[in-house]
RNA sequence: GACUCAGUAGCUCAGUUGGUAGAGCACAUCCCUUUUAAGGAUGGGGUCCUGGGUUCGAGACCCAGCUGAGUCA
């Protein structure tokens, strides 16, 4: 009997390939697409949108009647709007800078689509990422895709044992041009030739700034303007309200130094933002917390040496990491620019996940 | 009140012995990118404080005024 597959499908062409390649393989496919979250301005965006918005629903659904899936939409508006962003918003008004796809993908996606795969029967659910999946003695762990410059380990540290047992990426072990390729071979031009979907599936017009404004106008015109300092305290500016900046930032301050110039620290508390220059962004290292870790159950006291991620597309560094109660404390060999509080740290060995966490305090 | 210096792009300033202006930062657009950033590329911008004068020609030289900073009474 053919095993059957929950596949989650975008509408682009990564998700739509990983189908076409399960079916070949002999999976039977049902597809599945998430509805997150409606914007207003879905209707009104002729681009290329997000991973969850309207257009990409119905493409999801085009696609799945061409290739003979059986295809659904599985509504999560509620627990996204619940969970997810609530707590973008939270971070921001924290004076934090939050990734919400990680925080979605392990704590709605996978759990949302094991539970429709149980009803489902299915065996196993699918996505279009760049990640492998390795089983060593019976525990799970992620490696990057072999397209270095694709992989999305990042963004699924999070997934569990439970989670990863049941998952397929038919991607991993392919690189871009291979799938737009493949693609075009079966007869989706069109779909080999998309563009890469890259906003915040919620925010379509790609400014948060905008979002938070919309969502929460009350507190976020009690917090107000504040000012900008520098690292000895001279005030050489008034910004628009601490949510609206991040550790690193350049563009947008309005603030000519003389010199490049980057958001260094925030501070809720006093709603004031500081600059510095880029040696000020430098740091040692950092804790961070919600840790999973991946390929060992657990770090040993002496540490272990890793390289370490602190932010999507950065080939990352080297250090130790050493457990430090529920968290992790984490020492860089080299100073790291911009770590972020609120943003992911995710650790490696070679191409191996050992897990990762969000980044809570910073030493500089 | 007298004297000195300053007044050039949004900001800070450079503009050689007069030939219709530049740099850094800022800003915009694009590229990159399933977070936020960073980074790369391109680009928009100036009554050169005002009014006279000298000159073929003045941001630059002369005179007057306005504004700002400072020094001395």
């Amino acid at each position: 009997m053919k095993k059957r597959v929950l596949l989650a499908m975008s509408g682009g062409i990564d998700s739509s390939v990983a189908g076409m390649l399960l079916s070949e393989q002999g999976y039977e496919i049902h597809g599945v697409t998430y509805r997150t979250y409606d914007s207003v301005k879905d209707s009104c965006i002729s681009k290329e949108t997000g991973c969850c918005t309207v257009d990409s629903m119905m493409e999801a659904k085009r696609l799945s009647e061409k290739l003979g899936y059986k295809h659904e939409i599985l509504d999560l508006r509620d627990s996204f709007k619940e969970t997810i962003i609530k707590n973008f918003v939270d971070e921001y008004l924290k004076g934090r800078t939050p990734n919400p796809c990680v925080v979605c993908n392990s704590d709605i996606k996978w759990g949302e689509l094991i539970e429709r795969a149980n009803e489902l029967n299915c065996d196993y659910i699918a996505t279009g990422h760049y990640a492998r999946i390795i089983n060593e003695d019976g525990r799970f762990y992620l490696a990057k895709g072999i397209d270095e410059n694709k992989d999305q380990t990042y963004f699924l540290y999070g997934l569990s044992q439970d989670d990863l047992k049941r998952t397929l990426f038919p991607l991993g072990g392919l690189k871009k041009d291979k799938i737009r390729k493949m693609a075009a071979e079966r007869g989706f031009v069109k779909l080999s030739e998309k563009k890469e979907s890259q906003e915040i599936c919620f925010i379509p017009d790609n400014d948060y700034r905008r979002f938070l404004t919309d969502e929460v106008p009350e507190q976020i015109q009690e917090i107000g303007d504040g000012d900008f300092v520098l690292t000895n305290g001279e005030k050489v500016g008034t910004h628009k309200g601490y949510p609206f900046y991040t550790i690193g930032q350049r563009k947008g301050l309005g603030v000519a130094l003389g010199y490049p110039a980057y958001v260094v620290d925030i501070d809720a508390g006093t709603n004031t933002v500081t600059l510095g220059t880029k040696d000020d962004l430098n740091g040692a290292g950092f804790v961070v917390g919600n840790v999973n870790l991946m390929k060992y159950d657990q770090i040993p006291a002496e540490g272990l040496e890793v390289n370490i991620k602190i932010r999507y597309r950065n080939q990352g560094t080297m250090g130790r990491i050493y457990p430090d109660g529920k968290n992790l404390k984490v020492d860089l060999y080299h100073n790291a620019s911009a770590i972020t509080p609120g943003q992911s740290a995710v650790f490696y060995e070679n191409d191996d996940v050992v897990g990762g966490g969000l980044i809570l305090s910073v030493r500089h």
